[in-house]
DNA sequence: TATTAGCACTCTCGTCTGTAGAGTGCTAAC
DNA sequence: GTTAGCACTCTACAGACGAGAGTGCTAATA
């Protein structure tokens, strides 16, 4: 089949009105949308773009919509590059201005404006390296048989840890130890840490054992936080009318494996990119689609900002958004990780 | 009507029968299970139970099931103090001493066995003072313009935090700053540290307000996070078959005041509490039913264990289990945070 | 050759009807 | 006080039916 103008124009507006409607669309609707033709050349033309695959049938007597296939030429070559307008931008970043300098909370932030401005569920990561390296660590009192470990990395990532003492140490001692511990220890990686932790003797090697293993659990990849937003707006669409759509969408977040596995396969810095339903290489994932795009310095701390809602999805407005997000926290981690 | 002992039973038979399978239970079962009389006589006493208001009718032809009231005097006068067997007892027991020792780890083992044992949702508050009273700080450069400050509280809870510098101060300038506060802040709660930050200039007045600013989100109720596990389990509950019930109890999850108001109404040092529906005050909360109990040291550092379920709830697995964690955290505790 | 009007055909969806089944409440007998 | 018997009520499910929507095809038209 040859992909006349014509053609592009109807399957544009057939994914258009089925993205806004959520109902299939008949050639009479589609006549009064675009003049020009009778509604009998456009089901000439339909059954056209059907027959190669861009669009489907419910049953015999129902409008068309779009197919996995028909959404992915939608967004490669219909889609016109929809911005968005200067006023949300201006929007959007003043929000993450007057944020103050947390990761937690741009995250929050981020997740939160992709979901509200696109309309559908948001998952974001926190920025990482390739493999975490140790940057401060800290000791302090709790009482007498407990401190309190804070582990500080280069990436940013805090974590603390209680540890139990075998006998009474005072807060001086500990700074000592600390203090000697952060020089021995400045900017490794578990794997060398852990070897040079076999020097060590006494409570300084169970600190220094404690210090690998955290770092080791931060640089399994399932140990990523997700920061969420917007499952409700999801959970309203009418394509989780019946319940047992909604509870594989919950099954699908709350053990989130999936999804995770879904962010992991992004290539690095490809811009954004956009799965559509089993393209994603899971059968679970049938009739969803999701936008990623990485943020932050390949090599150095990167993250990933996503949107995530069933596969009729305003594409136009998710990938839009989801480039601006990430272009934002481009700048934000320049700003305050390039320079150091 | 007198509250003969044959009626209690009765009563109590209907309520587990119906906790079980979520029928309403007719006469003829009932003669089934508690051989002695017949459905005749049966008939008899739940007629009477139904006038007293501990049953109800959802149609003429259907079976018995309890209401709000009939629950409340199942909880207080029939149900009998369920014990988890000694066995499971240890198995729960041998979790959390696998465990390390980080409160959060302790919160997401407590809503995990919560919801595995009761086969309900789960929702744990981490143990929090009654304000925060500062204990510690560090400051570490992470590049040119960019300082981390790391906060730690007398209850154990860390907040870490970036700072704008608007000029470069080297690490030994930073820790110099950083001691001069510890001593100066020591053990204030956010108030009188407020108070004292007057008294100070340029940086360390910036970290000075940071940090009381800090602590003020921390002592406002909204912020305290809470630990949720098994809401999967209960959205297979055959009350929410229905899509609008289900979506209702997720909102109610999403936009938690109402579950948060709950867990705050509960006095201290009561033990188990129990609330059936609209005993709690929100119409919302209408046929679920929460079972609670505080823990920790009152004053010192308490949190709330709970679980959560449609008001069809098995509340003698639930009571009990609620009991025996918050003991188990109690001990944990006092191991920790008790000789202080 | 591309477009269009006309029309038979198909399928869904909501409404209505009828029936089987479950469980009650009452009455009269034990 | 307990029980058997029975009329009565209500639900849940299945089948029937008509209205409505939209298609695909055919034949006429520009």
């Amino acid at each position: 089949m040859e992909m006349t103008e014509r053609r592009r124009q109807i399957l544009g507006l057939v994914v258009r009105e089925y993205i806004k409607t959520a109902q299939p669309v008949g050639s009479e609707a589609l006549a009064r949308l675009k003049l020009g033709v009778s509604s009998a050349t456009i089901r000439n033309e339909l059954a056209a773009l059907e027959a190669e695959g861009f669009l489907t049938h419910p049953h015999t007597s129902a409008g068309r919509m779009p197919t996995e296939r028909g959404y992915r030429y939608f967004v490669e070559s219909v889609m016109d590059e929809f911005e968005l307008s200067p006023i949300e931008q201006r929007m959007i970043s003043h929000q993450f201005h007057q944020v103050t300098l947390d990761v937690e909370q741009w995250m929050r932030l981020s997740a939160a404006v992709l979901a509200h401005t696109s309309h559908t569920a948001a998952l974001v990561t926190a920025p990482r390296g390739p493999e975490s390296r140790f940057k401060h660590l800290e000791l302090i009192g709790i009482s007498d048989k407990v401190a309190m470990l804070v582990l500080v990395l280069q990436e940013g990532t805090v974590k603390q840890q209680m540890l139990n003492l075998s006998q009474p140490l005072p807060q001086e001692e500990l700074r000592r130890i600390a203090n000697r511990l952060n020089d021995y220890f400045a900017g490794l990686n578990s794997a060398r840490l852990h070897a040079r932790a076999r020097d060590l003797t006494d409570f300084t090697a169970t600190v220094a054992e404690t210090i690998a293993s955290l770092m080791e659990q931060l640089d399994q990849r399932t140990s990523r936080e997700i920061y969420r937003d917007g499952l409700l707006d999801i959970f309203r669409q009418p394509e989780f009318a019946a319940v047992d759509r909604m509870q594989q969408l919950l099954e699908m977040f709350e053990q989130h494996n999936l999804l995770e596995d879904m962010m992991l396969k992004l290539a690095p810095n490809q811009g954004v990119q956009v799965i559509i339903g089993r393209e994603g290489g899971h059968d679970e994932f049938n009739d969803y689609a999701m936008v990623l795009a990485r943020y932050g310095v390949e090599g150095e701390a990167s993250g990933i900002v996503s949107v995530f809602g069933p596969m009729r999805m305003p594409y136009p407005l998710a990938v839009s958004t989801v480039k601006y997000v990430s272009s934002l926290l481009d700048d934000l981690m320049l700003r305050f990780y390039g320079g150091r």
